[in-house]
DNA sequence: CTACATCTATACCAATCGGTACACATCCCG
DNA sequence: CGGGATGTGTACCGATTGGTATAGATGTAG
């Protein structure tokens, strides 16, 4: 058996930046969806002819897996930000407004594409559809679960059903991902989030 | 110049009822989005071959835009009857039940088209993409009209601003089509709803 | 019946889709 | 200088895309 450490440089080197490419390509599925990204788009966009984008990502499935694992792995740190907040109402409240942020960068594509890039579609795209909508309920889910540890600790009523007030919040964090993708500004978000918050459960 | 009561039956007769293959035309583009469903997804499913689907429809586009009409048109009853009711706290209330009915039709597609259509695509889909984003524009104007007579009328507070508070709602509904599309039931989309009114500005 | 208008069916179009074969270029190792 | 491994570029693949030409089928009007 050979060693694990395998020959890190031999051969031609790669004539561009994988990461970048993967931006790229998280760029034009996120603003175009997935069905309506073509592999000429990809090539055109990433200044990578087809054969290289085959050999580095594989299909373009498997290419927009892995720009989806850069973008969900960015908004991690928003979660745990946002969830280290002392009680869940605030961790709710630094969720949402950073949800507008992120979905009005400056010089990224508006929205979410977790929403956006494969809500529906034809047979083709179904493995990604059902992807996205994994990762939507896995965010649905651990929103949940730090409702719950509020309950636990206090900030939250009893009588609170946490997975409804998830769903809520979530539901309010996807429709302002339609809302961004359909043009709002990150001031029309924050107030769309700020007023989901008054329907927070009073003490 | 002829006549303009042009004559109604001459030549073969329509071999398919127009408004039933309207109807399926809408469900497929409901179901799928409009990229990605194919003149072979349509003409399997309308039962219909090609050149008499071009001929009484037009393209793609414009079938998508007739089916698209019949579905705006059978909503315009729900917003009516909800604009009806004697506050604009009962019209947001009723249209959003009304709408979790609606998006959760026992034998249609899950969510909304105007949502799932085209929520973003490739370049040749912009121009059906701008349309629902129209419609959703005007979905929310409409509302923002009917909150804004609520004030005039004295029920709801001075001091509200109508277009936050209808767009909040219109969010909420959005974010009720995401869910819905996902697999939310009728019931979760109703309790979202509700708590989305506990948000409502108090006297 | 014939003449005409309309719809249907087959078969096709150029363009694009996602994906790949293959020759050549460029690196490290010896 | 090879030799082997890897990446790049061109040119191509079969399948599918939206859309149509054309011939035949089926109706009304005279």
């Amino acid at each position: 058996m050979k060693p694990k450490t395998a020959a890190a440089q031999v051969g031609r080197p790669r004539g561009f930046d994988v990461d970048e490419a993967l931006d790229r390509a998280l760029r034009l599925f996120w603003r175009q969806g997935y069905e309506g990204t073509s592999l000429s788009d990809l090539t055109e966009q990433l200044g990578i002819n087809r054969p290289s984008l085959y050999a580095a990502f594989g299909n373009k499935e498997s290419l927009f897996r892995k720009a989806l694992d850069r973008y969900v792995e960015r908004h991690l740190v928003l979660y745990r930000d946002a969830f280290d907040r002392p009680t869940a109402r605030a961790a709710v409240e630094h969720l949402l407004l950073g949800l507008a942020d992120a979905q009005t960068l400056p010089r990224e594509p508006k929205g979410c594409i977790t929403v956006q890039g494969a809500l529906v579609s034809g047979a083709d795209a179904a493995p990604i559809q059902g992807e996205l909508a994994a990762r939507r309920a896995a965010g649905e889910q651990a929103l949940r679960e730090r409702i719950e540890q509020g309950q636990r600790e206090g900030d939250v009523p009893a009588h609170v059903d946490c997975a409804d007030l998830a769903r809520y919040f979530t539901t309010v964090s996807q429709g302002m991902a339609v809302q961004a993708a359909t043009g709002a500004s990150r001031e029309d978000l924050r107030r769309v989030a700020r007023t989901s918050l008054l329907a927070w459960p009073p003490a």
